[in-house]
DNA sequence: AATTTTGTTGAAAACGTTTTCTGGAGGTTT
DNA sequence: AAACCTCCAGAAAACGTTTTCAACAAAATT
């Protein structure tokens, strides 16, 4: 690999003179400057920005923890990060943690000792010990925040889950149900458990209400399983909450397998609205979030921080809609006996 | 932050010292590498890998570039990647092109300039100018191969697509099906090239069997495109053959709307069996790709080769299996008049 | 014409590591 | 007991940059 001393050779000057050419730090005489830049192409000369990030100066790369990059939310968002991102001249380093909190961890260290200038988070756990001590770079968090000592200073762009949650039960009042089951994850995450407080809320009068709850993973498979429980539980129910759009794909396969009807006998709401829920047959009804948004947000924030230096951490709060689809009508006389 | 001088100079030892006891590199008297433990945690001492890096050492860093993050077949493969570099302490420096081959340019080149010790590379072009030129580090090609100059010693892993669309095409034949048309993307990347050539020499008795080709991208858009166009051009067809599960959902989508029934009027098989299409309703009948595999074996030879320094080039073709499912039936007696 | 200012250049230090080289202490061989 | 090894610690060079500093020529001021 040519490096700046060839360069400097080539064109017969100090290897400071290159330097100044590469980066327009000063001024330099319009021949010298013209023979640098020829000899750079000649050479084919990339500088080393591992020797530049030794000095302290920035890498140009921002990483960013995902929990799954298997559930398409997390794709929508990193293609908002990575456009904006791409727009600044910084490179990408994603992480997958498969909601792992010690995995998290090791990530975050990882790209920490990899000199990332900055580093977005989406965070599997409810309080980040990692978090907690004084933050040597910028961090924003994306779709779940924390609470914790020195938290008030990190910036993060979420989604408003109790509004959300509300739109679906206020939802599912209108179309005549009532007998709501929920199936979630356990509210470790802030989104998780603004759903779920939410959902208690509205059933606060139902003594019962917590045996209509079932916990598993964001994943098609945990809901198949949840939706087996639900139905070897002899619950009696017309509609289905669940935590995201995957728990309800699972959720789905298994009624209709046991011959109930979706939508007529029991109608399913999601959430989310990944894209597979417009081309899900029956479409999906869901909780629309601007997930590329959040990317895209969060994106901005890391490098106005990284860039500026320090700045006044910013909460966003982006406000989802209802998406009604197929999956949720109200109750015709013809199944009300169902 | 810490750094190595001020373990030494806490030790009251030299930094040489305390770089051998890092490293394991020689051997160093009982007392002093207790002390330098010592130091280390007090400190919360952490290496500087950029330093390490600039020595022309390995980063323990692999990139990996795929064509589109939202099409969950490259999650998957993601997937496969990662567990294995985990394993190997590796971090993934995963970059997006959206099928553009000027932004593959740039994110590899962009990588070369971290100093990723590998790069993994899903191409989206036919002919790659920039692997044509004498390779500094190990690249592994996965899903799709290039042919050219200095190409040969070049690793990749793929999938054996002329297997895999006779397996189509026989399928359908055997559900008496054989008016069939082509959904697919323009033969530029090996497998598109693959599948596209075999459809086309199965029906090499056909003349006008190039009206049954439609071109478009790998997303569901696209597919809901081409569908459109395919109805509008008021071909005859039992069967449509998409080059991927996203182009099938698509095309299912428009079908349906205009009262064709799948998969009784028209079978319909995609390609990828990426996780949806079991959920999809109804499920779709595809070929099952060994997508996490190839994601493991191409991280362990791009580890491979990093480690071991050159290493021969290895070519290895995986067999995809037909998944059955519920898109393709024969042609029943009472929807023989459709 | 002598002095100051301006503008550019190159030498050298610094960033945090690894590694080669040198030297000294202790043990081993004759 | 003298000469030689062996083992290990520390000094210093090297990696490829940026940046501070000193130096110098030319231009501008007196």
């Amino acid at each position: 690999m040519a490096s700046i001393k060839d360069v400097a050779k080539m064109a017969g000057v100090s290897i400071s003179t290159v330097s100044r050419v590469i980066n327009g730090t000063a001024n330099v005489r319009e021949d010298l400057s013209a023979r640098v830049i020829e000899a750079i192409k000649t050479l084919g000369y990339h500088s080393n920005p591992l020797a530049r990030g030794l000095k302290g100066l920035p890498t140009k790369t921002i990483g960013l923890i995902i929990p799954d990059i298997e559930n398409p939310f997390f794709p929508a968002m990193v293609r908002g990060v990575q456009d904006v991102a791409k727009a600044n001249g910084y490179a990408i380093f994603l992480c997958n943690t498969d909601e792992d909190a010690k995995l998290e961890e090791i990530q975050y260290s990882l790209l920490l000792e990899k000199k990332v200038d900055g580093i977005l988070l989406v965070t599997s756990t409810s309080n980040t010990p990692f978090l907690q001590k004084k933050l040597t770079i910028p961090v924003v968090l994306l779709d779940r925040y924390v609470k914790g000592a020195n938290l008030s200073d990190l910036s993060y762009v979420v989604v408003d889950h109790t509004f959300g949650m509300n739109l679906i039960l206020n939802h599912l009042r209108d179309v005549g149900r009532q007998k709501t089951v929920f199936l979630g994850s356990k509210p470790i995450t802030s989104g998780a458990r603004e759903r779920f407080q939410t959902f208690l809320a509205y059933h606060k009068g139902d003594p019962k209400i917590r045996s209509r709850v079932f916990f598993g993973k964001y994943t098609e498979e945990s809901g198949f399983e949840m939706a087996e429980k639900l139905l070897k539980s002899g619950i009696d129910f017309d509609s289905v909450v669940c935590g995201n759009d995957l728990i309800a794909f699972g959720a789905i396969e298994v009624l209709e397998k046991n011959g109930i009807n979706v939508p007529n006998d029991v109608s399913i709401v999601g959430y989310d609205d990944i894209s597979f829920s417009l081309y899900h047959s029956p479409k999906l009804t869901t909780i629309h979030q601007p997930v590329y948004e959040i990317g895209e947000i969060a994106s901005h924030l890391i490098i106005d921080a990284i860039e500026k230096g320090y700045s006044e951490p910013k909460h966003i709060k982006l406000e989802p809609r209802l998406v009604i689809r197929e999956t949720s009508v109200p109750r015709s006389v013809k199944n009300a006996n169902t």
